[in-house]
RNA sequence: GCCGAUAUAGCUCAGCAGGUAGAGCACUCCCUUGGUAAGGGAGAGGUCAGCAGUUCAAAUCUGCUUAUCGGCACCA
């Protein structure tokens, strides 16, 4: 007879076999009013799952975690029922939870509209108040193919043909819909009070552009509205700190179309562009690199030799000039190479690091193309390390010391680490692979970083490790990387003497910490939603004037600010203190100086923060002294 | 590249059962010299993304092209 241990240690006995529901009753009606599912021995069921033998047992409520989780995996089916109610001829496929809610992806003829999604949500809670029963019943392999293909269904026959035939397979039915599904579900559609369906888009079968596309509804579904309401908010909210949106606000740079994919940066973008690649010049001295500069083109034959051409070809721009067939550097690296190949290298030289802010440019497909973080023109903060297999863990480790003291004078902290290992298709051999992708694991773990494999992720010429920002809409975006390339050095006729005097092939890093400039600009604009740290902002502070009187002072202070290395502007317009005070609040200057003729009296200036915070009055050294310490701050967040 | 949506003044947007364009802000001029998030008045500004087509008539309807946005695929 069960015994029944609760969460909290209690244990409860039944001289028969239970529900979860039972057990949820017993406990209490609410809860067994409250229950979605259970957690069996670290396993989701149903609330219908009967328990036979002893157990651990969580009630699982819109509390959980894993209540949430079932929540919008029962939406993604609520919405698949109403969509076979409400049209004809549409297929349903699979839809998993993500993030904040769940997608469906459906085969139709026609998309669905906006009006659609509107009705179909209409339809999703008149399920709902039908109060169905979700129930589940188990099929074997071959009579579920037969079953969804008698239905129509081709796409679910498929899904379940790929499964391994002694399985047996759970199916989902509520009223007049029934779905293949691991489960579990709410008990019954009542259960489903918060939802809203978000967009529709076009989504390729198996994520396969080979296969045929579909059409993806995209969800959100929360325990109550509050939450529901809450959650719109913060999307609305985020949407306000798109990096397109506060860059043109802000005067930074902009993008047209006879352009497509590249940066017209303005003076204020400029500004930050300029003091970001000073910084990490600054940085990369303290390193040890050498910095280089290479040709925008290059001959064809030397894409080929590095095996770009045949690889990439399409998505690089070629030109033909007197007869000779040139390509647009698509990357630094066969060009640093050339710089390593002058001159006879030993043994003695390496690891040597060479870096560039190298220009590239790639054909991106037109649909991948976003904002500034995806460009067809950006740049690099590209470096190359050469060095020899041994030298690899040390050289991976001090870049990962570095990527992160870098990333913390940008206040970033969550960052998302990858390791992504051997792809089918590769060069090298199973030794070096085991000895880099070691060497790469080994420098995280010495780093004590949290990371996730990625495997048969890698680049075909070595293993990788990427470094993962979030944007405001959480959407992630490659930034730092370093990949350990066995193939390149040797196709390019890399070699150095060792110590033993034969010549040797080096290995080369190829690493980035921003990765591409506008990218992480573009990650610094919503992080920073456009209130930069006095250190990058295009205008650290502005000297404004209450009448005409003090517009020389003005002049003065900005002058001395300037001569002090300051980024000053001063605001003599005739307006009102209170809508400059607006309009340079608006502009996001981190110091707003206020001159009035007290002021003028002292000598002073009257500082406020575009936070609206009062610093009060004081002379012009001391503000310096201030502004020095807050750029000297960098964005790094207090210990 | 694929699916869908969008493109009107410098910006944000309205106008769209076809009858040669409108608001707010910004801009220019005038009044105002005002102490910490919008002082008042006047004026100027658009071949409605481009190219075709339908029509007596197209910002509005249709087609194509380009770009952008949301996804998918791609990302050396």
């Amino acid at each position: 007879m069960p015994v029944i241990t609760l969460p909290d240690g209690s244990k409860r006995e039944f001289d028969h076999a239970v529900s979860v529901y039972d057990v949820a009753n017993d406990i209490g009606p609410g809860l067994a009013k409250a229950a979605l599912a259970g957690k069996v021995n670290g396993q989701m069921v149903d609330t219908s799952f009967v328990i036979e033998n002893d157990a651990d047992l969580a009630i699982i409520t819109e509390r959980d975690e894993d209540g949430l989780e079932v929540i919008r995996h029962s939406t993604a089916h609520l919405l698949a029922q109403a969509v076979q109610r409400l049209f004809d001829n549409v297929q349903v496929t699979i839809g998993p939870v993500i993030d904040n809610g769940f997608y469906y992806d459906f085969a139709t003829e026609k998309p669905f509209s906006e009006d659609d999604l509107r009705a179909i949500e209409k339809e999703m809670e008149k399920i709902t108040k039908e109060n169905l029963q979700v129930e589940r019943t188990e099929m074997g392999r071959d009579e579920a193919v037969a079953f969804f293909r008698n239905m129509g269904e081709e796409y679910k026959a498929e899904i379940i043909e790929s499964i391994p035939q002694n399985e047996t397979l759970s199916l989902y039915r509520q009223g007049d819909f029934i779905d293949l599904c691991r489960g579990p579900h709410v008990p019954s559609t009542s259960k489903l009070k918060a939802f809203k369906l978000m967009k529709v888009a076009g989504a390729y079968w198996r994520g396969d552009s080979n296969n045929a596309m579909l059409q993806r509804i995209y969800g959100t579904a929360w325990t109550n509205k509050k939450e529901l309401k809450a959650y719109l908010h913060r999307l609305e909210e985020a949407e306000k700190r798109d990096h397109r949106k506060i860059a043109k606000a802000l005067d930074l740079f902009h993008i047209q179309e006879e352009a497509p994919g590249m940066i017209f940066w303005h003076d204020k973008g400029w500004t930050i562009y300029k003091t970001l690649e000073q910084y990490i010049r600054e940085r990369l001295k303290e390193h040890d690199y050498q910095e280089v500069k290479t040709p925008q083109m290059v001959d064809r034959s030397l894409w080929e030799k590095s095996g770009h051409w045949d690889k990439f070809g399409d998505d690089m721009f070629t030109l033909k000039s007197d007869e000779r067939d040139y390509a647009i550097k698509p990357m630094n690296c066969p060009c640093h190479v050339q710089i390593f190949n002058v001159g006879l290298k030993s043994y003695r030289d390496l690891p040597l690091r060479m870096a560039e802010f190298g220009s590239c440019h790639r054909n991106e497909p037109s649909g991948a193309l976003h904002g500034i973080m995806r460009l067809r023109n950006f740049v690099q903060d590209d470096a190359h390390i050469f060095c020899t297999e041994d030298q690899i863990q040390e050289e991976v480790s001090k870049f990962i010391e570095m990527l992160y003291d870098v990333y913390a004078d940008f206040g970033f902290t969550d960052v998302i680490v990858k390791l992504s290992t051997r792809p089918e298709k590769r060069v090298g051999t199973d030794q070096e692979w085991d000895k880099a992708e070691a060497a790469l694991a080994d420098a995280l773990k010495a780093n004590n970083i949290q990371f996730e494999y990625q495997p048969g992720e890698g680049a075909f010429y070595g293993p990788k490790l990427e470094f993962t920002l979030k944007d405001c809409l959480e959407r992630h975006w490659q930034c730092g990387t370093i990949q350990v390339d066995f193939s390149m050095p040797g196709r390019l006729d890399a070699e150095y003497v060792a110590e033993s005097g034969e010549r040797e092939t080096p290995v080369m890093l190829h690493r980035a910490i921003l990765g591409s400039l506008e990218r992480f600009i573009g990650i610094l604009i919503e992080e920073f939603a456009g209130k930069f740290p006095a250190w990058l902002a295009p205008t650290q502070a502005v000297v404004m004037n209450i009448t005409d009187k003090q517009a020389d002072f003005c002049q003065k202070v900005v002058e001395s600010l300037k001569n002090k290395g300051f980024r000053v502007n001063s605001d003599l317009r005739n307006e009102k203190i209170g809508f400059k005070i607006r309009e340079q609040t608006l502009a996001r200057v981190p110091f707003l100086l206020v001159v009035g003729d007290r002021e003028v009296e002292n000598n002073h200036v009257a500082v406020r923060t575009r936070d609206g915070e009062d610093l009060g009055s004081m002379s012009i050294e001391a503000f310096a002294e201030l502004l020095e310490a807050e750029v000297a701050k960098r964005a790094r967040k207090a210990d």
